[in-house]
RNA sequence: GGGCGCAUAGCUCAGCGGUAGAGCGCUGCCCUUACAAGGCAGAUGUCGCAGGUUCGAUCCCUGCUGCGCCCACCA
């Protein structure tokens, strides 16, 4: 067996850098810019379709061209980078595919903002002036967001960069509609929408944010006498629009009044009065007003009896009857409308508060107003289907399993999905009228039939149809190019929960209907959110928003990286704090400065490692724990566990090699010789192993150290460590036992009120305890002096077999110490007594597994061991 | 109304049948020539409440309380 984890035998340069080169505290500004700069010239991100190499891809949710990256976008980014930086390591051909997204109604919506600062809206610049200054912002905004991807270190394929509306996209999209128009799975037709009077366009369900609104609820008086039904609504102003009343059949209550007609207030028209099994008799009077145009329920009921729908509100959500109301918003017709019921008498019951859930405009929070419109539709049950099938057969994960079930609630509940927009800036619709009502379809490089009064459909596509097609269309489909053949489906997707049914479950549905049924990723691994320091969501509207280039400016995007990995547990949110990217920055700090230390010792990658018989006990134990902490993180890599990888990464790093290997080799670099050789290169190896697990969330420190460490190209395109399965338990369990000694002792120095650096003259007594070797480095460790002429023992400190006798007649408090000794032997007494009552339960003996009983024996042996000893020093402690 | 999840140290969170863990914060001592962005040592928890299963429950089961998220409906 051997100690070497190298996974490619290969030497290193000789032209290994001085320590001079690498100044006593870690500045990121200085070296970030200029390594990513030099990564992407040599074009380690590149990603080559003809490369033999297995493939591993990762497209990246495309950002919004909105304006910048927040510190969502730098989390997800980071993990992304870090998936496809080890697979890259680990010798895959790596496509972290770069893009961004038109988004639409978002895009649009900024734009129209900035115009309106100007005094303008887009209807003064004309469709095509305003589709260019949005091509202008875009460039505008890409521009800021691919900065700060390089910022964070973003290892992307920045040659395939793509754009939703590039001409490549573009022909995607419009190959996709036309085939599903072909295919009967595009439609057009006659709805009720969520239409959004602000915006002026239909919206999809899923952009629909309901809130409970305060609202009130007015009890009102249709018809006259007799033939008179009393109705609640919250929107008096859709009476004007009413087409019936409706009453549950069975309810005798108004059995009479079933097929007749009633007065409607306010207007000179009469309503049928009539039986639907969707009204429930409990709720309020149990009859309810019916307004088929401007309420998807009311709509369903109006279609079930042959009524039309009245159509009393328009675009802007102004009412359009003719007569008093005429030319009132929907919110001043409301209250106008109510008083003049009341001015009839015939409002039954004062109006009073109701709170209900409203539905608002994603984009703009605007509330919104069901209307009846002509839309383009697709019919997603049977690409639901599909979708839903793909996971359900296992041929995608979705990672934490958890949301898998919302993701099957959805798909198989889903509506039909209202694809088109009454907007200017996105895919417009590829179908055209003919003078004479014709509609024809056109895919990529078809015109129009010839002649006069033929028309494009002014509408454009949902801004999730052309994302939808992400996985493959950014590479190359519909042409059949090498890149699509290499690339899907992608290896992973992530992103965030939030988006699982606005983008994941359209590709889905995309995928496996464009690419022959092949869905276009193996695994869907979710992330959460990122909130702020105390857990609540961040918002601007609260203030708590973090624009990461702020903290990268100051500490590094290192340690943005790390803070953000470490908080990353699958599926659930990730609170971040400013004290939080501080810490990381001194962990990168400390990394820098421990390699600092090492290579100016002597730390070295140059030659074979040692045989394990040359090595220190130490050696063999941090090799032997640098084995298993790759294995460990390999794992949580596997299983999408960025949190728990960052802390074994992290306390391994600090805890192990940094607090303890460094401090117990300085003794031997100190002494010199064959032993600090073999130590050398066992600390040159630790770290550069350490540095390349770290790199994937570590990019632009490790790469610093790692090439001046081994004077090699780059950590980017270095090997990812394997495991060379050694492991020593006698050094791991020696190294245990010098841990405990050197801490023990600490901790009786410290409570004696030594200062650290205090020196005291020792007798160590280590003989057959595996630690005879370890003698100087426990002096050094613990500040002992030899024992010199007229040595007198005051204290004896038996651990772990070893026992430490110390000459403090020059500075022990004797009834500190008693007070300590007091108190340790309560807790040996506690601790006997505990586990004699633990080894006299038979019940516990049964079944407890042998290790565990073996612990607790050992445990109470201890106890009575540490008994004696404290009892034996405090009688030889003198009074003082 | 349906579904999912959470309640552990002051804060943010891991852990999940066998003496409670981390980071930050806190206390004390130290500029011990890699690092004060550091070192060493230390304190802090009825593991939400009530039952149950078990030799043993923070961990499994049931109920309760509080909080969060998703979906649907709400005249």
């Amino acid at each position: 067996m051997t100690a070497n984890t190298q996974q490619d035998p290969e030497q290193y340069g000789s032209d290994t850098a001085t320590p001079a080169d690498l100044p006593t505290q870690y500045a990121p500004a200085e070296v970030e810019g200029k390594l990513y700069e030099r990564w992407v010239e040599r074009g380690y991100f590149e990603a080559d379709p003809k490369s033999g190499k297995p493939p591993y891809t990762i497209v990246i949710p495309p950002p919004n061209v909105t304006g910048s990256l927040h510190i969502g976008h730098a989390f997800e980014h980071t993990l992304i980078d870090a998936l496809t930086r080890r697979k890259r390591m680990q010798g895959y051909e790596t496509l972290w595919q770069p893009g961004m997204d038109h988004a639409g109604i978002a895009t649009q919506n900024v734009v129209e903002r900035e115009l309106a600062a100007e005094g303008k809206s887009r209807h003064d610049l004309g469709r095509a002036a305003f589709v260019e200054r949005v091509w202008q912002w875009k460039a505008e905004s890409g521009g800021q967001i691919a900065g700060q991807m390089r910022r964070l270190g973003n290892g992307v394929a920045w040659g395939r960069d793509r754009f939703t509306m590039d001409e490549g996209l573009s022909r995607a999209v419009q190959t996709v509609f036309k085939r599903m128009y072909d295919d009967e799975l595009i439609y057009r037709a006659e709805r009720i929408i969520n239409w959004c009077p602000r915006c002026l366009t239909a919206i999809s369900d899923i952009e629909v944010d309901y809130q409970d609104d305060d609202g009130e609820l007015v009890s009102i008086r249709y018809g006259e006498g007799e033939e008179s039904v009393v109705v609640a609504t919250t929107r008096a102003e859709t009476m004007l629009g009413d087409a019936a009343v409706a009453v549950h059949p069975d309810d005798e209550r108004y059995a009479h009044l079933v097929g007749k007609r009633i007065k409607l207030p306010l207007t000179d028209r009469s309503i049928p009065v009539v039986p639907d099994a969707h009204v429930d008799p409990e709720f309020g009077t149990g009859a309810v007003k019916v307004t088929p145009a401007h309420d998807p329920n009311d709509f369903a009921i109006g279609q079930r009896h042959g009524l039309e729908p009245i159509e009393v509100l328009d675009e802007r959500g102004i009412v359009t009857v003719h007569g008093p109301f005429e030319g009132l918003d929907r919110f001043e017709a409301r209250s106008t409308i109510v008083a003049a019921l009341r001015a009839e008498g015939r409002i039954v019951s004062e109006k009073r508060p109701y709170v209900h859930s409203v539905g608002h405009c994603s984009r703009c929070k605007t509330t919104l107003e069901p209307r009846l419109s002509m839309q383009w539709w697709v019919k997603v049950a049977p690409l639901a289907k599909a979708a839903g099938d793909a996971v359900r057969d296992g041929k995608v994960d979705i990672h934490p399993q958890e949301l898998s079930q919302r993701y099957f609630d959805w798909v198989d509940n889903l509506h039909d999905w209202c694809i088109s927009r009454q907007l200017w800036w996105g895919h417009r619709i590829p179908v055209w009228y003919g003078p004479g009502g014709e509609t024809v379809c056109l895919g990529p490089d078809e015109q129009p039939p010839s002649g006069e009064g033929w028309t494009q459909d002014s509408d454009v596509l949902d801004t999730w149809f052309s994302s939808g097609l992400w996985p493959f269309s950014t590479l190359g489909w519909p042409e059949k190019t090498e890149a699509l053949e290499k690339f899907y489906p992608n290896s992973v997707l992530v992103t965030g929960y939030d988006l699982l049914f606005f983008w994941v479950a359209r590709m889905m549905m995309f995928g496996v209907y464009a690419m022959d049924g092949v869905p276009p990723f193996h695994t869907i691994a979710l992330h959460g959110m990122v909130r702020d320091e105390h857990g609540k969501k961040m918002s601007k509207s609260f203030g708590n928003t973090v624009n990461p280039l702020v903290w990268m400016d100051a500490y590094g995007s290192d340690a943005v990286r790390l803070t953000l990995a470490s908080g990353a547990n699958p599926g659930t949110d990730v609170p971040i704090g400013e004290d939080w990217v501080k810490a990381s920055r001194n962990f990168a700090n400390k990394v820098w400065n421990a390699t600092r230390f090492a290579l100016m010792n002597g730390a070295t990658v140059q030659g074979p490692l040692p045989a394990p018989e040359e090595m220190t006990a130490e050696d063999r134990w941090i090799l032997s724990r640098l084995n298993a902490v790759i294995t460990e993180t390999d794992a949580y890599y596997d299983d999408y566990q960025f949190a728990k990888l960052s802390d074994t990464l992290y306390h391994f790093a600090w805890d192990e090699v940094f607090d303890w290997y460094v401090e117990l080799t300085k003794t031997t670099f100190q002494k010199g010789g064959r032993p600090a050789e073999v130590s050398g290169r066992v600390l040159g190896e630790v770290l550069d192993v350490l540095l390349r697990l770290l790199h994937p969330v570590v990019p632009f420190v490790t790469e610093t150290l790692w090439t001046t460490l081994t004077g090699r190209e780059s950590v980017v395109i270095a090997a990812w460590p394997a495991d060379s399965g050694f492991r020593d338990e006698a050094a791991e369990r020696e190294i245990g036992t010098l841990q405990r000694v050197i801490t023990e002792v600490r901790r009786f120095r410290a409570d004696q009120g030594l200062q650290p650096g205090q020196r005291v003259p020792a007798r160590l007594s280590l003989d057959g305890t595996s630690l005879a070797a370890h003698e100087d480095a426990i002096r050094a460790l613990l500040r002992l002096e030899p024992e010199g002429e007229g040595f007198a023992a005051t204290a004896s400190l038996p651990v772990a077999g070893a026992t430490v006798a110390l000459d403090l007649s020059g500075a022990i408090d004797f009834a500190a110490e008693r007070k300590r000794l007091t108190k340790d032997l309560g807790l040996a007494e506690k601790e006997l007594k505990q586990t004699t009552a633990k080894l006299g339960n038979d019940g516990f003996l049964a079944k407890a597994p042998d290790d565990v009983v073996a612990k607790i024996r050992t445990r109470r042996e201890a106890a009575e061991a540490d008994i004696a000893r404290i009892t034996e020093q405090l009688a030889g402690l003198p009074t003082a």
